[in-house]
DNA sequence: CCCAATCGTTTCACCTCCGTATCATAAACG
DNA sequence: CGTTTATGATACGGAGGTGAAACGATTGGG
């Protein structure tokens, strides 16, 4: 049970958790790539590219780079569609996933320091 | 009153206002530039160069150019420190605040719909 | 069939960011 | 004073991101 975010705690809460992505060890994402990695986590399935880039407001080249240094960390991965081999799906990782999980766990941590 | 957030809603909030970010028109920042600029506001001045640095484990050029950036969108400002000339002292500014007191906003709106 | 439409990728020129190294200025100290 | 130390800014090369445009591959409608 905890009181509701009140702004000045939700910047707090931006702010702690921005400092430990930056000063993060191994991963560090661009914001359009955090970006497309939770519409791609969070969002219902099937993913493309096109889809993608409408969602986030960027043209496509930029899903397509993001996915490249995505898949370099194996953090999604791409397979042709079978059915329309125009289209690419992107799939979620182990280590993807993973990856969330910490950040969530994360965010919820310093949410529950802040408004207990 | 809420219930705490939990780690799947705490991703689906950093979505939604990622999202919002990046769909954004007007002020683009990087997570560094964010990071700097929360803790321009957020932690209790003085701040210079050499201390932002070091909260967030970067070098000093990092810094310089995210003030530059930044004072160019008004949303910083820099002044010498007239008593050690030496040092830079960053100050806020009213469009600064006023972009982080939307922020706040904007997160503690969304996390009072995903947390009700 | 064939040709237009669709999808993802690649190319191009430009820009910004990063870290290292260096610089100019200013203070501290012998 | 002159030297050392400290601070912030700048130059540089490398790496990576961006949008516009062009490109192959694939589909589907006429």
């Amino acid at each position: 049970m905890s009181v509701r975010l009140r702004p000045i705690q939700a910047l707090r809460l931006w702010h702690e958790v921005g400092l430990a992505l930056v000063r993060g060890n191994g991963v560090d994402l661009t914001s359009r790539q955090l970006a497309v990695l939770l519409t791609i986590y969070l969002e219902p399935p099937p993913h493309t590219v096109r889809g993608l880039a409408a969602k986030l407001g960027v043209t496509k080249p930029v899903i397509t780079r993001a996915l490249d240094a995505m898949g370099d960390m194996d953090l999604v991965s791409r397979r042709r569609d079978p059915a329309d081999r125009r289209n690419v799906i992107i799939q979620r990782t182990v280590r993807g996933a993973l990856f969330l999980d910490e950040l969530g766990d994360l965010i919820a941590a310093r949410a529950a320091e802040l408004a207990p």
